[in-house]
DNA sequence: TGTACATCAGTGAACGCGCGTTCACTGATGTAC
DNA sequence: TGTACATCAGTGAACGCGCGTTCACTGATGTAC
């Protein structure tokens, strides 16, 4: 949070803080990450980033605006959670081998994310009637948001012979759909019950009635 | 809401309200409806009910409680419409045909209720620390919760024969998940730009996979 | 049938809280001469 | 290299708000005699 290109650690001897902006974001992130969405409130964000509270109003016009880039890096995180997944994705086999285990590897990647960090992940999703985010703050260290990353992964698909192009346009929405139930669900509703494996297992199942049933 | 049972209409001219509990639901049904969980205040759920607010607590312990009962009536309206739509599943074909068209029924009217009532789809699967509804108050007229109906469903499957019965167990909350994944996405997501006829598609889409996929 | 009384659902007033946002300010920083 | 100055990021104090919850109360209702 506080890293080493801020002036000075501790409490701040110079006037300027250096980067309030990220300062701020950050704090919103730890907020959302302990409480979800709703925990996001202007004065303990500035609070935690050591700051008066109408500090934030040099960097956000509202308390909306800082949500919305809070959102934004929490998709950001998302994202980079799913690289770090298809980084694992076996590279032998076949290319259609190696397309499905790219869709799978989104799947799990974002079910990862979903479980592990639940109060982000619903803050990634969360509503908000103004939802609008700069591409580049939604995106991982690829240059891809969560959603173009499960699009390419299914390019792929088709152009490996995995996939009928005619299926491809709502292939998207279904998958997507899929997971992201899975994942609310785990994380937020009636699943949470659910023991880890039983919920690996559960996880399993439905990727696979994805791949089948696409 | 303040339905002939109800001593008079209009400003209460008997001192007790007659029906407060019932009343107070009602209120903060009618706030998630228009905002969603966040929106059921208790000050401003007394104040629809034409009560002082510190009224609420012969009824209901504090606001958290409250919500539970709300969140359990939107439970119970969305079984609602789900048994709506098992109600127009054809009756004629064979077992089996039968038994497809009533999971598919269930899917449809889980998403119909969240395209109609996002607000109360939303509430009924409002996290919140101690989730304990009473099982009546989350049911719909024939006495299951949603998710009873989707069991009853699928166990009917099973007994036609479309569906393997060692792959009963993951199926239920395989086939949730897809459902409910797209809901949320409808709802609250990415999803909302959709248009009647594509989320319609999609949804055909959607049952079609998991149809095949279970 | 009439009266005294206990019950308890709803009243009225007040509490302290954290919130988002506004205003006029101040003083560290970088730039122009 | 040194000085005057404009900029503007962060300060300090205050606002009004709606909230959940508490307390002591009151008076309509139903019951016992």
């Amino acid at each position: 949070m506080n890293d080493a290109s801020l002036p000075k650690p501790g409490p701040r001897s110079t006037y300027r803080h250096g980067d309030l902006r990220r300062a701020l974001v950050e704090a919103g992130l730890a907020l959302a990450r302990e409480g979800g969405p709703d925990a996001i409130a202007l004065r303990e964000v500035t609070r935690r980033a050591g700051v008066v509270p109408n500090a934030a109003y040099r960097h956000f016009g509202s308390l909306r605006d800082l949500r919305e880039a809070v959102r934004g890096a929490a998709l950001a995180a998302l994202a980079r959670a799913m690289e770090a997944e298809l980084g694992t994705a076996p590279g032998d086999g076949d290319a259609l081998a190696r397309a499905r285990a790219r869709v799978r590897a989104v799947g799990l990647g974002y079910l990862r994310f979903a479980r592990d960090e639940p109060g982000l992940f619903r803050t990634a999703f969360a509503v908000d009637a103004a939802p609008v985010t700069r591409p580049d703050e939604r995106a991982g260290p690829g240059g891809l948001d969560p959603f173009e990353l499960l699009g390419s992964a299914l390019d792929a698909l088709v152009a490996a012979g995995g996939l009928p192009a005619r299926r491809r346009r709502h292939a998207e929405y279904v998958a997507w759909s899929a997971v992201h139930g899975y994942a609310m669900l785990i994380v937020d509703g009636p699943l949470r019950a659910l023991d880890r494996e039983g919920a690996a297992a559960v996880a399993a199942h439905l990727l696979d009635m994805v791949e089948r049933g696409l």
